[in-house]
DNA sequence: AGCCAACAATTGACTCAGTCTAATATTTTT
DNA sequence: AAAAATATTAGACTGAGTCAATTGTTGGCT
């Protein structure tokens, strides 16, 4: 993976350097991490990273659509690798694990809102809230999501 | 309106207080405003309240169901009175703008996904994402929406 | 009408997630 | 190998919202 990671960012005018590959695979083997999250991961296999160089980097990633930034309410921003489709997400109101939904109705955009006031709309984003067999197995209270 | 939201308060519980009034008041009347919007509204009609009292009128009533709060990516939260039904949301990416769109399939839950993975699912929340007509015409840069 | 317990509002410090800026370091190009 | 471009770091800062302690208000009860 290493270097399909490094041509990705060539091909899209990056330059290649350790912290960008590791976030990288830090992203495709934890999808849906928070920011801070991917920074543990990130420092558990090359040793040191600033907070300002992962958030700097995922943004430019976002930004080349090497990656998709989703903002669930109540948790800071999750991130993945799964790009290029307009899948939808289920998160837990407990905990936030989050899940991968295939679109129900189609090719993306899968919904068409009747009216659109007149905006150009590019997306349909759907989410789906609930609670996952562990929290409701143990009952936990409606902490917001982290 | 004044009785009608007395009333409303009283029916779930609460105490009735200037600051709750005109809270409501000014949610009806500028349908999803962020809290500062809706602080400054206040103002302008009562005078003066605390922040920490807009905020935390804004979370019991959100908890009473008597104000639903949407919390689209990047931007602030917003509240709405338009509650008991799941309508969704028509978002300006530059702006922030927002309309209220009827459910395109039917009653809540208006989507169902094909794998729940065990959840308890409760809410199908669906955001329209584009650009109003008048950050269309400006040409307005894709500035996180405020 | 007046009292009092419960509830609400105010104040001010604090947190969390993320951004900005300036300085330094590393890549890539020449 | 040097220059130009780009990336990383450190640390201050911002915005949105929460927490905790104190003061003030509301509404049920004599």
């Amino acid at each position: 993976m290493q270097g399909d990671a490094e041509q990705l960012l060539r091909e899209h005018g990056l330059q290649v350097t350790a912290q960008r590959l590791a976030i990288l695979r830090a992203v495709s083997s934890r999808p849906h991490g928070t920011a801070d999250e991917l920074i543990d991961d990130v420092r558990a296999v090359i040793g040191s990273i600033s907070r300002q160089a992962v958030f700097g980097t995922l943004n430019v990633l976002v930004e080349k659509n090497l990656l998709r930034r989703i903002q669930p309410a109540g948790s800071p921003a999750r991130y993945e690798d799964r790009v290029g489709d307009n899948h939808h997400h289920l998160i837990c109101r407990s905990c936030g694990l989050t899940f991968d939904i295939d679109c129900i109705v189609g090719a993306a955009p899968c919904l068409v809102a009747e009216e659109d006031h007149g905006f150009e709309i590019d997306e349909a984003e759907v989410l789906f809230w609930g609670r996952c067999p562990s929290c409701k197995r143990t009952g936990e209270t409606d902490t917001p999501v982290g």
